[in-house]
DNA sequence: GGTTGTATATACAGACCGGTCTGTCTGTTG
DNA sequence: CAACAGACAGACCGGTCTGTATATACAACC
C-alpha cells in the first residue's frame, strides 16, 4: 500500500491512511483525528465520504480482503489445482515474513468489534465463504477422500498460521504447509 | 466466572468485571467506568489495586491464561501422555461450544494491544511458551518422528481452532481434532 | 476512645472521541 | 463570467477517556 501522491483523490488519502493505522496500531486505538491528519484531509470530507468511523473501517476491510483475494488467485494461477491446496502455504508464508506483517486484519475486526451488526462483520463473514469455497475446490481437484472435513481442516491450517505467526513468526506459517501438504498428499 | 457477592473483595470484583467486559466486548471499547460501575466500586480503588487500565488487563489476561492451564491440566489428567497431543482438542471443542466462548483472550489482547511493551504481552508470551513445552512433551510421548515440526504444527491448530471458530463455530474445533489425530497417529 | 487499613463519593484536569455545521476556497465547465 | 463540485479550516457539540486529588466512611483491633 504505497504513500499517496499530493494529487490523488481525498477518498483514497483516507483509505491509505486508515489502511496504514489500522493495522498496525488497531482500529479503536486510532481515533479519526489521526486519519485526517496522515490523510492531510477535513473532517467534513471523511464525513462526506463515509457517513462515518464504521464506515470507514468496513471500506478498510472491504479493500484488504479484496487485495487478498486477488493476492491468492495470481499466486495459484498457474499451479496445477491438485496440489493449490498446500501450496497457497506459500503465499501465506511470504506474507508471514513481509516486514509489514502484523496478524490478519480480518482476525483483528473481529476481534475488536464484536457486534454482529457492525457492518465490517458483514465483509468478513463473505470473505470466509470465498476461503471455504477455494479450499473446498482445490481438496476436490486433490482427490481426498471428505472434501468437506478437509476443507475445513485447511481452513483451521489458513487461520492458524496467521494467527500463531502473528505471535510466534513466519516458522507458524511454514509448520502450516507441511501440516497441509501432508494432509492433501498423505504420509 | 461467577458473579461476586456483595462480600467479595473490591479487587476481586473489578476483575470479575473486567473480565466480563473485556473479553465479551473488547478492550478498548469499555473505558474504566464501566468496569466501576460493573464491580460497583470507586475509582480510588482501581487505581489503589491497580496502577492504571494497563494493569488491570495484564492481570485480567493472566488469569484467564492461568485458568486455561489449569483447566488443560485437569482435562489432561487422567489421559494417557501419548494420547493428549489430540485429545486436547476435546477441551478445545467443548470450549468452543459453550455459551460464553467468544474466541481466545490472548489472540484479542494481541489484536488490541500491538505494542510489544504492554504489560500484557509479557504473559501472552509467557502463555505461547507453556503451550508449545505441552505440545513437545505431548508429541514426545506419542512418539512421533520430528518433535519440534509436530508441536509447532499443533500449535497452529490450536490457535486455528479457536480463531476459525469464532467466526464459524465450534464445526472448526471438530476439524482441528481431526487432523490433530491424524498428525499424531497416522492415517 | 484512638488507630489502622480499606473503601468510598466526588470533583477535577487535560486529552480525546465521533459527529455536525458554517463559511471559504479552488478548479472545472458551460 | 456564473455555477458547481469537491475540499478545506475551524468551531462546536455532547460525551468519554485515564488519571489525580481530597475528604469521608466504615470495620476491625487495641
Amino acid at each position: 500500500m504505497p504513500q499517496t501522491s499530493p494529487k490523488t483523490s481525498v477518498r483514497e488519502r483516507l483509505l491509505c491512511a486508515a489502511d496504514r493505522l489500522f493495522y498496525n496500531e488497531g482500529i479503536r486505538a486510532v481515533g479519526i483525528d489521526r486519519v485526517l491528519v496522515e490523510a492531510d484531509a477535513a473532517k467534513a470530507s471523511l464525513y462526506s465520504h463515509f457517513g462515518g468511523k464504521d464506515e470507514l473501517i468496513a471500506t478498510y476491510l472491504s479493500r484488504r480482503v479484496q487485495a487478498s483475494r486477488d493476492n491468492i488467485d495470481a499466486f495459484v494461477a498457474d499451479i496445477p489445482a491438485a496440489e493449490r491446496a498446500y501450496r497457497v502455504f506459500d503465499f501465506v508464508i511470504a506474507w508471514t515474513e513481509s516486514s509489514d506483517f502484523r496478524g490478519c486484519p480480518l482476525q483483528h475486526v473481529v476481534s475488536e468489534l464484536p457486534s454482529a451488526d457492525h457492518p465490517a462483520r458483514a465483509v468478513a463473514a463473505e470473505q470466509r465463504q470465498y476461503l471455504l469455497d477455494q479450499f473446498s475446490s482445490w481438496s476436490r481437484a486433490a482427490g481426498v477422500r471428505d472434501v468437506e472435513q478437509t476443507a475445513g481442516a485447511l481452513m483451521v491450517l489458513f487461520d492458524g498460521a496467521v494467527a500463531a505467526a502473528e505471535q510466534d513468526g513466519s516458522q507458524r506459517a511454514r509448520d502450516a504447509r507441511w501440516l497441509a501438504e501432508r494432509l492433501i498428499r498423505g504420509g
